[in-house]
DNA sequence: CCTCGAAAGTTGAGGCTATCAAAGATTACG
DNA sequence: CGTAATCTTTGATAGCCTCAACTTTCGAGG
């Protein structure tokens, strides 16, 4: 009923790969894309209000992004616009320019973070003993690989 | 060492949430983007190519794509300047136009799928105990839930 | 001091994606 | 037939994104 990576179609050689083909089709729809929307915000101004949690160098965000600097200028010009965020001038470097949320853009990060918490159905709609087996697992995946997660 | 949605500062209220927060790092990561730069696509030109494993009408990628059907016309434009795949009439009704793709297009999609389901670090590296564990538990979640998939 | 190279950020050009409103073509129904 | 509904495209507008070029500032050596 909807376009998916059809499973048939894969190699699906080895466990970890028929694991992951039934997790893309379960993580990719745009829940970020969903969240900034309801925000009132665009995916890519939710990414810089993510990264926000403490002030932040327009580099160091623009390497968090994974994008141009000069891209970066765009989107902390909106959230400027909108008083979300202000950019202050970098005590000890004055080329340095740091980046951070107003109490607005506190208040926004804050129900960005809520949101993008509450679990989907297909996890909240598991029996409660595979919810602790994710849980645990994930728990393990994630301690062994402090492996980046740079989101845009 | 990177941005993230710092767990501490989540509801975590049940072990859904929690699951839920341990993944979104683990995923959140914009394979497709990724991929799709790898490929020498722009993301949403894998969205549709994604979506054209079998012909779509233009309607019905708007629909899978979520987003506005004029979007659709640019996106198979582009497609159709690489010689990915072209429209073609459709035969009962000549309002609609159907989107195949060429020879150079399935290949193209090939190479994508076959990206897209090579499991991440994280999973190859689970034992296989928990790579079985992990199967199992997605496998009942994707089977309860004839869940919408739809991905850009 | 003073110059030279590197770094941080901005600007401008060009391209792609997105939405909305409106138009064109075609079909379906009364 | 004629009117409404459907499928797609066009045009206007806005945002994101990358690249190359530029400004300001820092740091190291002469």
């Amino acid at each position: 009923m909807v376009p998916k990576v059809n499973p048939k179609s894969a190699p699906s050689e080895d466990i970890a790969t028929e694991a992951w083909g039934l997790l893309v089709p379960l993580v990719y729809p745009p829940r970020f894309i969903e969240i900034a929307h309801k925000l009132g915000v665009t995916p890519p101004q939710l990414g810089a209000l993510r990264l926000l949690e403490q002030p932040q160098t327009m580099g160091r965000m623009a390497e968090h992004l994974r994008c141009d600097p000069s891209n970066v200028t765009g989107i902390v010009d909106a959230l400027e616009d909108r008083d979300l965020a202000e950019r202050k001038p970098s005590a000890g470097d004055r080329r340095v320019k740091v980046v951070e949320l107003t109490a607005a853009g506190e208040r926004l990060r804050a129900r960005a973070v809520e949101e993008m918490f509450k679990p989907p159905a297909w996890v909240k709609d598991l029996s409660p003993a595979d919810q602790r087996a994710l849980r645990d697992i994930l728990r393990r995946a994630g301690a062994e690989g402090g492996r980046p997660t740079g989101a845009g």
